[in-house]
Formats: C-alpha cells, structure tokens, sequence
DNA sequence: TCAAGTAGGGCTAAATTCAGCCGTATCTAC
DNA sequence: GTAGATACGGCTGAATTTAGCCCTACTTGA
C-alpha cells in the first residue's frame, strides 16, 4: 500500500478532471466500459498491451472514485461486471470531444511524440 | 537528457490530449498565458508552489508540442513572452468545459483525494 | 488429472516525473 | 560594488507510476 506523500493540486476544476483521468489506461477502459464491454477479462483482451494486474489497480482507482461500479454476482464460475455511474457518464460527452480534439490535430501532434527527449 | 523507453499510446485522441496535458503545472500554465500572463517571472509568481525551474521545463515542452510559442525580444534587459497559438487557442473551449466538469462535482470528488491510499 | 478460463492480489524493480540546489549571464538602482 | 531583477540550464535524489513476476481458488471441458 501506498500514501501520497505531496500534496494533491485541487485548486482548479481541470485538476480534478486530471486527477480522475491520471492513469496510463483508464480512458480506455472507460470509454470500454462505456461501449458495452464489461468483464475484467473482455477488458484485458481489448486493452492487451497492459498487464492484467494495472488494469486490476486501474478498475479499482475508478471505482473508488466514483466513476464506475463494480458489480459481483455471487454464481458459481464467479462473474464480475464493470459499468459507469451516472457521474461517470458525464465524462463521456467530454472524452468525446477531448478525443475529436486530438484526431484533429493528429497530424501536427503525433510527430512529436516520437523520440522524444526530456530535459 | 533523458529519452523515452516505453512506448506512447497514441491509438485514440484522448492520449493525444493526455500527452500535451500530462504534467503538473501545463493546466495552469496554459490557463495563465490565455488570461494574459506572458513573462516568466509573472508565471513563476502566480503559479508559486512550483519551482522555477520546473515551469521553464514544461513551458518548453509546450513549446515543442505547439501549443505556446515565444518569443524573445532582443532588448538590453532581454525579455522573453509566451503566447498561445492557434493550436494552443484551440485547447481553451476544452479546458473550460473540462473545468466546469471538476468544479460541478468537486464536492463529490475532493474528499475522495484526501489521504488517497494506492496499491 | 491436466489444461484453460474465471477473478484477484503480493511483491519487486524499472521507468518517469517532480523538487530543489547551484551556477551562468546581463541590466538597473542605490 | 552590492543587491535584486531579468532569463536559463546542469545536476541529484525523492516521489510516483508502470511493468511483470508469481500465487491463490474455483469451474469447465477434454
């Protein structure tokens, strides 16, 4: 288990926003979830390049923060199902746009983001 | 310097727009240069809690994605301003729609990143 | 029984970002 | 000339996130 040990930037609205999003694969898996897939294991086989055990860590961030529920039936083979919570579904007219956003400009953008170098 | 070994993902445009607003302080640095604040030194000012150094570092990072430029004019006490471009000019409508987001539910989110646990 | 599928977590190290110190210039003003 | 302002970057270690290993427990089907 891990504590945060700097403090947490919530002054403004978009750090919030950051915040909730901050996590290498958790607008994938919301927008997944948002499409209709559902179980842990449809999760890891649309999103293979993450290991399991991120998603894992992932889901449960998401959940804690209100953005998706987490529903365990109790049958036998043990079946779990993910879906948005209605704050979670306020996010996705805003993925949506963020998303045009970054298609539009990919061409200027993508570029940039190969080989890149840090001070 | 210090050169990237994972890839980036860049399959959707939203990690398009996570690439160019992934770091601490780019929100409000961006937010500060939109709202009229153009030099260093008055960044560093407004935007205290980070370090100098740190600013210049993701200043020019912005730089390089394309969404601020600079500009140095050639003067005896050598004055440098950022401005948006029309890229950068393009992100405000998004951030301030993903602020209002964050503000609408801040009493939902806030006490939820307050002595936050990871595992 | 053995393989494969379901779901989940402990643990460690790599990768990346952040914080903060120090040093370089030039100019203004006292 | 000493202090303070402008602007910039090298460097180091802390903080945080990500990757990838292994193990549990149950069920289905061959």
């Amino acid at each position: 288990m891990y504590k945060k040990k700097l403090p947490v930037e919530l002054d403004c609205g978009l750090h919030l926003f950051m915040e909730v999003m901050n996590g290498k694969w958790k607008i994938s898996l919301i927008w997944s979830i948002h499409c209709g897939i559902r179980r842990p294991g449809e999760l890891h086989r649309k999103i293979s390049k993450a290991s399991r055990r991120l998603l894992d860590t992932q889901l449960n961030q998401l959940v804690s923060h209100g953005i998706v529920s987490k529903t365990s039936f109790d049958q036998k083979p043990l079946k779990v199902e993910y879906s948005l919570t209605p704050l979670g579904q306020t996010l996705i007219p805003i993925i949506e746009l963020t998303a045009h956003w970054g298609e539009a400009n990919r061409s200027v953008l993508e570029p940039l983001f190969l080989n890149e170098q840090y001070a």
